[in-house]
DNA sequence: GTGGTCTAGACCACA
DNA sequence: GTGGTCTAGACCACC
């Protein structure tokens, strides 16, 4: 049994992949963005500091403080000087009963594909692939 | 149900997203390379020439070139001047079968996230976030 | 003997051939794979910039860029924006004792065919017909 | 012991290799002028037809044409129509018997740089570079 | 007509 | 100032 006392709360952890393609700072706004829609960041909550992100993920403060920027002009964020950087509004989601259902049912479909032999790499592939069908049916039946 | 009857024989199509953040020419790679990892490309088959491409997607030419030269280093592609663009390795990846399975899976979950609620964009940001926990759930097991 | 003291601290100086008939970007690939090989490039080196390199060779930035982007590709390169170009991996060689001996053979095998009346072109000619040769013979042995 | 009774008198055999980067045309011209410089092609001599060649090497005709042509603007061949293309003018070089010493010399050299561990393309990597250091050596001492 | 290469210049992301 | 990307247009090699 695996044993995962953490004292997670509030704390948002950012992470880079250089392999990705997608730029370093449009990572982190995805990442808060993603926050805030999840629930995980509520309205007034405050994100750690510039200088705490730039020094954990190992990037320049710049781009840390251009992410912020990006989401301030789009309203989701307000800096207050010398206060910090806090939430200014929420992204509407389902409810946390339904996310915490719909999380665990792909949880387990994650496991058939990894049983199924399906690396990472396959994962997105065929995750990408499938959503763009369901789209793409979407259209088609409207 | 349903009902698409499609001549895709062959027949590979590519979309440039301009909000997505990511290089068109990272965008062509990766759908090549998911075709691939899909099955839809096999070894020997034959790409669309890079101007149809072009012009197909509204891009330069030599973007496209980027695209294929990138994979063409990789090994998975070979070009012959004169001749074309040709697949020149496959990707593993489960059995058509085992794939067609996860991919109906996959589409009932989409199905049930949209019922919740769920837009593209959530639904986008729910399956990011519970694929970075399934990785950690199995590196912290390991 | 010819006594030469240079201060060729880490110093790569590239060189293209107009006459060779081999790509530009082709034949800086072929300079850095060989300094890597030779062990005059270790883990971690930066290479020269961009632009440096443009500037001294009298080619277009592009071509150099072309060149830098084919070795990461292949992982022998990893470009970090901002800081510069670096080698990632090295190419497993003899040791560096060995090379010395190999190229002292090498040089005295030179001097002799110089001797005999070989100017470059019939260096070249000879190496290259007597290398496949060689091949062949080891081809046909096993 | 390796017997090796082959019936190889007067006759070309050309090869391509496409991952070298030097077009197949030139690398034609190249294995052509080598053949002469080394003796291996006559004054009279007459080369295998256009059609042959591109049979054997499975290239396109034109591909071998241009290669001749070439060597007949140099006028190293002359083509008479309906006859063939003959050698036209011989490449000077070092006599037979000196040749044949510095070609068993350097096959020992390549036994050696074998032993050490290089393999083909370590070889090419260090004679590349010798020789360049050969010519700067020349260079400084005049 | 196919891909391959180079040039020139512009703009962006990162430090 | 570093590399990264895209565009536009030109020329070459190959089929």
């Amino acid at each position: 049994m695996t044993l995962r006392q953490s004292a997670q709360i509030n704390l948002l952890t950012f992470h880079i992949e250089n392999t990705s393609g997608l730029s370093p700072y449009l990572q982190l706004v995805q990442q808060i963005t993603h926050a805030l829609r999840l629930g995980r960041l509520k309205m007034g909550d405050r994100l750690p500091t510039v200088r705490d992100v730039a020094s954990n993920v190992a990037i320049n403060p710049n781009t840390v403080l251009k992410a912020y920027r990006h989401l301030e002009v789009q309203g989701l964020l307000v800096s207050r000087p010398g206060k910090g950087v806090f939430v200014a509004r929420e992204l509407a989601g389902p409810s946390a009963q339904d996310q915490a259902s719909l999380r665990r049912a792909l949880l387990r479909w994650l496991s058939q594909a990894q049983e199924a032999g399906l690396d990472a790499e396959g994962v997105q592939a065929l995750v990408a692939n499938t959503i763009r069908q369901h789209v793409t049916d979407q259209t088609v039946a409207s």
